[in-house]
RNA sequence: GGGGGUAUAGCUCAGCGGUAGAGCGGACGACUCAUAAUCGUUUGGUCGCAGGUUCGAACCCUGCUUCCCCCA
């Protein structure tokens, strides 16, 4: 039996889910029930690296043990996975013993065998983002050596010679032209390879962090984390049921990837594995990134796109179409929610979901719900069945090769071909006149509309089981095959299988429409640096209010619109490209908001961070520079000073102010 | 600074040496079984710019430019 055995990256722990992580295991997903319909067996595997120092630095500002804060995020990708009908066979976390003990094996073994050698370096070590720093960098930074973000350190560690086996690598990706995908980025490989290739630095001080797997020959050190986490896709394996495991599934493994980890797992992954005794892999298979705006999306740019959102708003089943359709492998793709919308509501509702509709009706119309007996058929109907084996083939070639959106662009041919069948044999006037020929001729939407439910069914399995009971089929039916519909079968109840969505840009017009909030909100950046009367005015969506006439006073009713709440900053930045903004992440005791203040002109996000502040927490979220503002926070102004408002004495975050 | 990718219709992309393509969008028409749906017709491009190779270039070569990635 084919095998087919795919990763996704094990995804940072202490990471909030985004439109990346659900693309890269949607495109996993996708691909492994493809190839459990074509026959293969199969194994999936995704999970979450959980060492390094951004874990432990979450924990200590919790003030929690690394390990349960750990235990306490790491369910939120499973969640999620569970949640979008990801259909993994396992999911490993890289402080599973499981895990750590293959890791420390293979360590132990590349010492052994004398691959790995101790040597000191010394120079200026950034914090934040746990490396050591060239001079260049340093400039670059603006760092000097008395800069807070670094210091200097002299230090031992355990290097891994690597260098050694650049020949060999060099050699191995020539040879292997499908090794690295696309082809583009098996170029980019091959160039940096032209450059002599270091040592890997594979150890970590535990003076200087400590959250990890110890190294077996040295328990003052701990391993780094990319070392650690590469091992994820064999240690499972290996845990498992040994090397006949690993053996069974590693002539067929693939690592799905996002670009900017390419290097990792082209140049590290494959010589560790090499000095370990191991073969590589045998594909990986970088994707680009979905960008927002031509952006990147990242934290700090706020656009950060909420995969659980619009899952809720728009599906499951039409969220993972949109992002394996419009994505076209190794390319970055651009991500708005106008384009899933168009896309959703054409392919989906308009050809693929009225389709079945359509047929619905006339079937049970005219034949009581019973699938007919076909005719003979002509030419139209040899074509249709030309045309469905046709794609059966197409479809599989595609899948073979990834290129799943070019897949789904030949069902969709193939279901607008149905269309277009309906159209040259009017079965609505056949009813009147020719039963038979009518029969014959829904029979043969039917089975294209199966045939094409088959072929869509890796990628919208729920939406399929549902359109499988409408029309009185079950999975037994996802046969790939033309001609499997069995005529005689009852439809059950014709339901919408995919609405049509609205898409409602929101344009400078619709801004000033809703002026009362929105336009007070609007300025919020300039406005919470004078924000004394902020409150009342927009709870009030009074525009009077803000006319201040001499007696405006208000009731308590009016004051109790307003929900003032204690915050805890848990993390501050400057927004790029602006004077005044910083983003800020609160704690409201029971949630995490992000909040865009306009104070980084009189405050650094530094001495933010840690403190208590009062929060307007029920304000209409708005968007400032792309990034979202749930919430404002009060600050006082005056003679060209600002002073951000906080509890006199110690309170219980999120506690409410009245 | 070096390496690599990318640039084709309003949008998303395919084509990679032989008369510029698809889907979506726009316009017009047809139909009415259907989710303002479907079907037909149509609109629409000096293929980033400038040179070169060739009988012939979107495609090969050279040099620029855009955006992006990697390395330093």
């Amino acid at each position: 039996m084919s095998r087919f055995y795919i990763t996704t990256p094990i995804y940072y722990v202490n990471d909030e889910a985004h439109l990346g992580h659900a693309y890269t295991t949607t495109m996993a997903d996708v691909l492994t029930r493809y190839h459990r319909l074509y026959g293969y067996e199969t194994f999936f595997l995704t999970g979450t690296d959980e060492h390094g120092q951004k874990a432990q630095q979450a924990a200590d500002k919790k003030g929690m043990p690394v390990q349960d804060y750990v235990e306490s995020v790491a369910p939120r990708f499973q969640d999620l996975w569970k949640k979008m009908n990801i259909s993994n066979d396992d999911f490993v976390r890289t402080t599973e013993p499981r895990h750590t003990k293959v890791v420390q094996d293979v360590l132990q073994r590349i010492y052994e065998a004398g691959l790995i050698y101790s040597d000191s370096y010394e120079g200026f070590y950034e914090v934040s983002d746990e490396r050591f720093l060239t001079d260049k960098e340093m400039e670059e930074k603006g760092y000097t050596k008395d800069s807070p973000e670094v210091v200097f350190l002299q230090e031992k560690n355990y290097f891994f010679k690597m260098s050694q086996y650049q020949d060999w690598l060099i050699q191995h990706i020539e040879a292997n032209p499908n090794f690295i995908r696309p082809e583009g980025r098996r170029r980019e490989i091959l160039g940096f390879l032209k450059q002599p290739l270091g040592d890997l630095c594979i150890s970590r001080p535990k003076s200087r962090m400590s959250w990890g797997i110890d190294l077996p020959f040295d328990t003052d050190y701990v391993c780094y984390v990319w070392f650690d986490a590469l091992l994820n896709y064999i240690s499972v394996l290996l845990d498992k049921g040994g090397d006949e495991e690993l053996n069974k599934w590693w002539p067929e493994s693939h690592h799905l990837i996002g670009k900017d980890i390419l290097m990792v797992h082209a140049v590290y992954w494959p010589t560790m594995l090499k000095a370990a005794g191991y073969e590589p892999p045998k594909s990986l298979i970088a994707h680009g990134w979905w960008l927002i705006d031509s952006a990147k999306m990242s934290k700090s740019k706020g656009n950060v796109i909420k995969p659980l959102e619009l899952m809720d708003r728009y599906g499951i089943d039409a969220f993972k179409y949109f992002l394996v359709r419009d994505m076209s492998l190794g390319l970055d793709s651009n991500f708005s929610e106008k384009a899933m919308v168009e896309r959703m509501n054409s392919d989906l509702a308009n050809d693929f979901g009225n389709l079945l509709n359509r047929t619905h009706k006339l079937l049970v119309k005219s034949f009581d719900g019973v699938v007919p007996e076909p005719g003979a058929g002509g030419e139209l109907e040899a074509e249709l069945k030309a045309l469905g084996e046709k794609t059966l083939a197409t479809v599989k070639e595609h899948v073979l090769e990834f290129k799943l959106h070019a897949a789904l662009e030949e069902v969709l041919q193939l279901v607008r071909r149905a269309n277009k069948y309906m159209e040259q044999t009017e079965p609505w006037k056949l009813a009147k006149t020719d039963l038979n020929a009518m029969g014959t001729v829904l029979w043969h939407v039917l089975e294209i509309f199966r045939l094409a439910a088959t072929l869509l069914s890796p990628v919208i399995p729920g939406k399929v089981e549902n359109l499988l009971t409408q029309l009185g089929l079950d999975q037994n039916n996802l046969e790939l095959r033309w001609g499997a519909l069995p005529p005689g079968t009852r439809a059950g109840e014709a339901q919408v299988l995919f609405p049509r969505h609205e898409y409602k840009e929101v344009t400078d017009m619709e801004n000033t429409e809703t002026k009362p909030e929105q336009t007070a909100v609007a300025e919020a950046p300039k406005a919470e640096a004078t924000a004394e009367s902020k409150p009342e005015a927009q709870a009030a969506g009074q525009p009077e209010a803000a006319e201040a006439e001499p007696d405006n006073l208000i009731g308590i009713e009016d004051f109790a619109k307003v929900q003032l709440r204690v915050a805890e900053v848990l993390e501050a930045e400057r927004v790029p490209k602006t004077d005044k903004l910083l983003r800020l992440i609160v704690s409201l005791g029971d949630e995490k908001r992000q909040i865009v203040a306009g104070v980084a002109a009189y405050y650094e996000p530094e001495q933010l961070i840690g403190k208590q502040i009062v929060v307007v927490a029920n304000l209409k979220p708005v968007k400032l520079r792309g990034i979202e503002s749930h919430g404002m926070l009060l600050a006082a102004k005056s003679e060209g000073k600002l002073s951000v408002m906080t509890p006199l004495g110690e309170v219980a975050t999120g506690a409410a102010i009245s």
